[in-house]
DNA sequence: AAAATACTTAACTACTTGGTTTATTAAAGG
DNA sequence: CCTTTAATAAACCAAGTAGTTAAGTATTTT
């Protein structure tokens, strides 16, 4: 698919990781969200840019201002495809479970 | 984290996602994974190196090939980074669903 | 020893990314 | 009106990415 290219390239960076965990707390406005950032404000607008694109937060504009809201329906896309792994490493845990355990004997 | 980048950024591409869910099937040699694409192996051998950075498989020599196998275990980090989401997208859901079914009414 | 196989390395190209600064638009407040 | 604030747009740069082809290195086969 596609769009989990757009979506895992987004969350590929920490600084768009830290926005969408600000985000957590509730909606920020574009110029809130770049404060904690040591980088222009023209930079973060890029990383929001690219979330929006990816469809992981909303823009909403109200005035001069532009706020911001998460869309983590989107992150189940990314989520639902990593499920399909999911057997594949609680049975590796459980391997090295068991090792140990025999180790230990 | 770094490391998430590394993962999220392996992830985000669609041939290194087609050889993560070969390896699903069981083990690999390089160049059976190349065979599918249409690419050159050098290429093929760049994506691997890039899912081995990421800790998203093993390679094992063997004379003059090379093996690789799902480590799975490394895509949890990505997955439980997302899981704390998910009160937020079912939050979402649940949200929509509502209001589908008010509108239904 | 020679040839074939399975890769890696290297050098190159085109494109993308993450940042910058400067200038511009748009809305609010004096 | 004029100024400040919030944000976008444009132009640029350095570094990274995804691919290529060509050459080189091990290892196996004949």
């Amino acid at each position: 698919m596609q769009n989990l290219d757009v979506i895992f390239s987004a969350l590929s960076d920490g600084t768009r990781r830290a926005i969408l965990q600000r985000l957590m707390q509730g909606e920020a406005r574009l110029s809130d969200l770049a404060k904690p950032f040591d980088m222009s404000q023209p930079a973060v607008s890029k990383h929001v840019r690219v979330l929006h694109d990816a469809g992981l937060l909303v823009i909403e504009k109200r005035g001069r201002t532009r706020h911001c809201r998460l869309n983590a329906s989107q992150m189940k896309v990314a989520s639902d495809w990593l499920a399909d792994y999911q057997s594949f490493w609680t049975q590796q845990f459980d391997n090295l479970a068991h090792h140990l355990a025999t180790v230990k004997e």
